[in-house]
DNA sequence: GATATATTGATAACCATTATCATTTGACGG
DNA sequence: CCGTCAAATGATAATGGTTATCAATATATC
């Protein structure tokens, strides 16, 4: 059974969900529902413990270790991607419809930009060919200071 | 005072690491030696904790914090270059005259190839000037099957 | 509805890493 | 060489993010 709906176009990612549930004994509940909610709402990278601070104020009974476990969840059903940050923590994004990008992190005030480049993605593929890999995924995060940092900050503080 | 030295060609190594000593009142000591004689001499990405393992077969009174301390330090005297992997552990290389490059890296086997493939930087270097951002590293990583792999987990295990 | 089973929330446990702190050690000046 | 003093050490406790445990609860099916 599927619990009202609070957000009209979080019916797909929902339904990849019910998809994902069935026919692995695996059961669609209420805390479930609201963390996916949630997680949809909120278009940044977010950890597990934000999602869980965001959860807690729409539903205070849900415990943390629902978020935590729901969030890998989401991630195996395809709807979340996740990658480990420099600082060790594991942060979330958006995995449904979005296409693939990598990132620009700003090493000051923690700026995100998402781009994709062709060109990156071809020289990648060149080089899985060269070394007789086959391509499972990749991950590219470029660090450096962001224009408004630079502004401020010069050289670097 | 510097200490014995067991391999001859960790010479230049070792003073890199007296010169970023220098200055900023902190002390050669045997067990930082220790632990650099023993980082050099493993040609592999370690975690703090697989040092310890191995400092600890050359020397038992070190302790763990020390190698913790220690390979941070050499971190920052820019002898180890270090990363945060998918699985959350840290894991180090050396980096003392030894060129920057990207991983490839086996999802079976755990195997790691590293390469340079200059078109890739060549097109990050125009993603941060399409973003106005100044460049400080990067962190690539591809993820795939390796050859040995391929041949004998077929489609995949 | 009743039943069987997955899920939940609270809590304890976990792991890698860092902080604490009394003791030891190295660098420097005599 | 020896004394002095700050830095470094090792043992241990503490931390932060995440996962396991488990009795109570909620869900899908009949």
């Amino acid at each position: 059974m599927i619990f009202n709906m609070k957000r009209a176009d979080a019916a797909t990612e929902l339904s990849v969900l019910v998809d994902y549930l069935q026919g692995r004994d695996l059961k669609m509940t209420r805390p479930r529902q609201t963390v996916l909610e949630v997680f949809l709402g909120i278009e940044a990278h977010v950890t597990a413990e934000e999602l869980y601070d965001a959860v807690r104020k729409v539903d205070p009974s849900i415990g943390q270790a629902t978020v935590f476990r729901t969030v890998r969840l989401l991630e195996e059903a395809g709807l979340a991607r996740s990658a480990c940050r420099d600082d060790g923590a594991r942060s979330y994004e958006h995995a449904y419809r979005h296409k693939h990008h990598d990132h620009l992190v700003c090493v000051d005030c923690g700026a995100i930009v998402e781009f994709r480049e062709a060109e990156i993605e071809r020289a990648q593929a060149a080089v899985y060919r060269k070394h007789g890999f086959e391509a499972t995924g990749h991950s590219l995060e470029l660090f450096g200071r962001c224009p408004a940092c630079r502004r401020k900050g010069g050289t670097r503080a």
